[in-house]
DNA sequence: TAGTGTTCTAGAATAATATTCTGTTTTTGA
DNA sequence: TCAAAAACAGAATATTATTCTAGAACACTA
């Protein structure tokens, strides 16, 4: 990707966090990343696809590092907690990138960048399924409805990530990492005695 | 408020929901409502003031929802499972307001009813302080910080419901509701033997 | 019930903004 | 070094949001 267009990008990311998708003219990311109204329009058919653009390489920025976790081979209990663990580093390091795509997936919808979305989605998705598969069967992990898994592991830790990330709640989301781990894997993992024990 | 008023908001909603708010036009919105550009402008100061009235009107309603169900005095469990059961019928009996309370709070932040929805928002996080504090004292619920009920126990049904009304997931979100109460028990109830076991 | 102020409505006029167009410069690849 | 393609620039245009002016409906009071 040229330089120029990934200045377009980075300038228009810093407008949408500061003043909201709407809100932001072409003219301030003109301005924000020095380049011209022909150059923006060479590189991006609209303001929408940018936002749409923008969305997608977050999306999968976010999804390479959980899938990469997944990929680590750990145990059913490890692997759950580190997949909550890199959502809140992912959040915490990234946090204009986080904010932008847990609000946006709206904008993408009525876009020709919708359906490499879905794409996205469609291969992220049958990751997650192979891997939650092969816990059930070595009894790790509860049978539950495929599509609950996600939820039921990052619902609690992406809600507050909104909160936090739009300043709602003030704690860290890294100093309560641990609760949402442990909160992830009482919620699909296979109950032992002690296990729900509040820690500390 | 005036019949032509809640006319506006209505076709708004339609419109924001079918093509996305920055997608629909002033001229959209006009034409479903049958009101006048005049009319319009005369209700609502700008095209964002009435995404931000939309959005405070639902989240108003889903708040006094779910507020009816903390002051039924139920103990412990049943008050987080009608928490959950509360959500989970209020997605699906209006879907249009939940797709935007859950999309579009970014849309109020920078806009004049800003004030009000922080009103709104202090409002009901001291209803849920007030009612967890007394089910913490009766032992029913586990002490965690006060900022960490509503995502343990609404993220998972939340991020559920997103993935619902974008038609990501398919399954009914009420064929789901009594995994998401269990799912909200556990992760803030205090645990007894058996708590955890899969139903069915 | 006529008068008077207020709210509501209407659509034309204006302003702001997004997008396209035309031509120039820079880069790429043979 | 040349030709083609890609990138760039800014003026011109089109679209859309917002404001303005004036009239209609309404509500209240003398």
């Amino acid at each position: 990707m040229s330089k120029r267009k990934r200045e377009i990008l980075q300038a228009a990311l810093s407008c949408f966090t500061e003043r909201g998708v709407e809100a932001t003219t072409i003219e301030m990311i003109r301005e924000a990343s020095g380049a011209s109204v022909g150059s923006l329009y060479h590189h991006f058919k609209s303001k929408e696809q940018i936002a749409a653009a923008l969305f997608l390489e977050g999306l999968k920025d976010h999804h390479s590092r959980l899938n990469a976790a997944l990929t680590l081979d750990t145990g059913g209990e490890e692997g759950v907690k580190l997949i909550v663990r890199v959502f809140v580093y992912w959040v915490a390091e990234n946090p204009e990138w986080a904010r932008f795509v847990f609000s946006s997936r709206g904008l993408v919808k009525h876009t020709p960048v919708s359906q490499e979305l879905d794409t996205e989605n469609k291969k992220n998705f049958d990751l997650w399924k192979a891997w939650f598969s092969k816990q059930v069967a070595s009894g790790e992990i509860r049978r539950l409805p495929k599509e609950m898994y996600y939820p039921l592991i990052i619902g609690p830790v992406a809600e507050y990530a909104r909160a936090w990330l739009a300043g709602r709640s003030k704690t860290d989301i890294r100093d309560y990492c641990k609760l949402f781990e442990l909160a992830a894997w009482q919620a699909v993992g296979v109950n032992k005695a002690g296990v729900n024990k509040v820690p500390g």
